[in-house]
DNA sequence: TCTGGGGTCCTAGGACCC
DNA sequence: TCTGGGGTCCTAGGACCC
């Protein structure tokens, strides 16, 4: 039985998302932005061929935008997070082995069907996600999962939205035309240095003997060789593994100079780790805390620091971890700078409960705590987040970011559920 | 004026151990 | 006085992904 990989993509995912509950949004140029509205991170096609770039900062695009009268969004990421669900819930029913490889693409194996079945199966589960999702999706398949990517790239162009990439002619075909840039796991440093020892399409690569490319290169590069041959070097990964980083941090709406201001902030990011380190059962050894300024802006020197603060003991409790990453902030701050972007980092992660207790700690207040912050996630949970939280995040949080365009919670609210007239 | 956030993996080099 | 090889662990930094 030969291996059959298929990468389902969503299509302009954000865009697509937004467009579900906005069916008057068909058809238009539309986009989503960054957090703080910084960027565009998802276009629709039309937005696409008025020659918005994938990343193009707001303030360069403003004209196209005005011009063409763009729809814009803030982006609305418990929607996405949402409607993701909901696309994987319904892959899971096409085959028992599904891998979520992000918020919008997951692959499946489908090593059980027969080759001329491909096509329509996979037909078929493009039919089923936008009929009970609403959201549209490209398929690539392939031997590997290298190349049920490069199969995807030509399934977004094809009418038919999905592309089986398993015959030797057509692998070669497809492959000998496809630039490295483009290949899953080469950037543009690596395609720039391929192209210095004559490597510029995905086939010379595939060509290239692999010993060589592990000596003078390393070993991804060597496995991404071998998937491109059709040599599968990974496989489907079922199981959610735990993150073994977790970071909260984000840019001011404005720059910030007060150290009050900061301390606001980093209690903040605190806070949303020690909400992540619960969530997925785990506590942090070591937290690193870091603050920049703008890094764009011309006057005034780019001042970027960050400390690493160990814990006495592995944590997940919000209070402790607010206590560390301020005593953190205290040691890099600077006055008198504007600071654009503040963020919390929790390094060492193990599970909760591989951690013994210490003897120096009392048992009887750990479990307080633990009731303490199981309560807080309920109500949080049952209330919308940040119903509940510490002081020291600040009640105003004046130094937000910005979010002026974002649709309504269609999923999480029901005061916003959208009307059907 | 205005440029995202959250991850993973790999390698090199240093410290330390036997 | 001189001399070795192999291993682990940690950290920083680079590159990549979506």
């Amino acid at each position: 039985m030969n291996p059959i990989f298929a990468l389902i993509d969503c299509n302009s995912f954000f865009v697509s998302c937004e467009k579900v509950f906005q069916p008057h949004l068909e058809g238009q140029p539309v986009i989503v932005l960054s957090s703080n509205d910084g960027c565009a991170i998802a276009r629709s096609n039309e937005a696409k061929a008025l020659g918005i770039q994938m990343g193009a900062p707001l303030f360069k695009i403003q004209n196209i935008l005005r011009k063409n009268r763009v729809k814009v969004f803030s982006s609305n990421f418990s929607l996405y997070g949402d409607m993701s669900a909901r696309v994987m819930e319904t892959l899971k029913t096409f085959s028992p082995s599904l891998e979520v490889y992000s918020i919008d693409e997951a692959f499946l194996d489908l090593s059980s069907l027969r080759e001329e079945e491909l096509f329509s199966y996979g037909s078929q589960i493009r039919k089923i996600v936008k009929l009970w999702t609403g959201i549209p999706v490209s398929i690539g398949m392939g031997s590997t999962k290298t190349l049920a990517k490069v199969a995807n790239h030509i399934a977004k162009k094809h009418p038919f939205g999905c592309y089986v990439l398993t015959k030797l002619e057509d692998i070669e075909e497809v492959l000998r035309t496809f630039p490295l840039q483009e290949v899953w796991g080469i950037g543009r440093q690596w395609s720039k240095k391929l192209s210095y020892v004559g490597l510029r399409t995905a086939w010379d690569l595939a060509q290239a003997d692999i010993d060589w490319i592990r000596k003078t290169f390393n070993l991804s590069l060597a496995r991404t060789a071998l998937e491109l041959k059709g040599l599968p070097c990974s496989n489907i990964e079922g199981l959610v593994s735990s993150k073994k980083s977790i970071i909260s941090s984000r840019s001011f709406g404005k720059s910030v100079k007060s150290f009050e201001d900061l301390q606001e902030a980093i209690s903040f990011h605190a806070s949303k780790v020690a909400q992540k380190l619960r969530q997925q059962k785990s506590v942090t050894a070591l937290l690193n805390v870091f603050i920049r300024t703008n890094p764009f802006h011309a006057e005034g020197a780019y001042y970027t620091n960050s400390c690493i603060v160990p814990l006495i003991f592995p944590s997940q409790d919000t209070a402790v971890l607010i206590k560390a990453a301020r005593a953190g902030l205290e040691k890099i701050f600077n006055k008198g700078l504007d600071y654009k972007k503040v963020g919390v980092m929790a390094l060492s992660l193990a599970s909760e409960d591989q951690i013994p207790v210490s003897i120096f700690q009392n048992s009887k207040d750990l479990l307080k705590r633990q009731t303490l912050l199981k309560t807080l996630d309920k109500l949080n949970g049952q209330f919308g987040r940040d119903s509940l939280f510490f002081a020291s995040e600040g009640v105003h949080k004046t130094w937000c970011s910005k979010v002026s365009l974002k649709s309504p919670s269609f999923t999480q609210d029901w005061t916003q559920l959208p009307r059907v007239r």
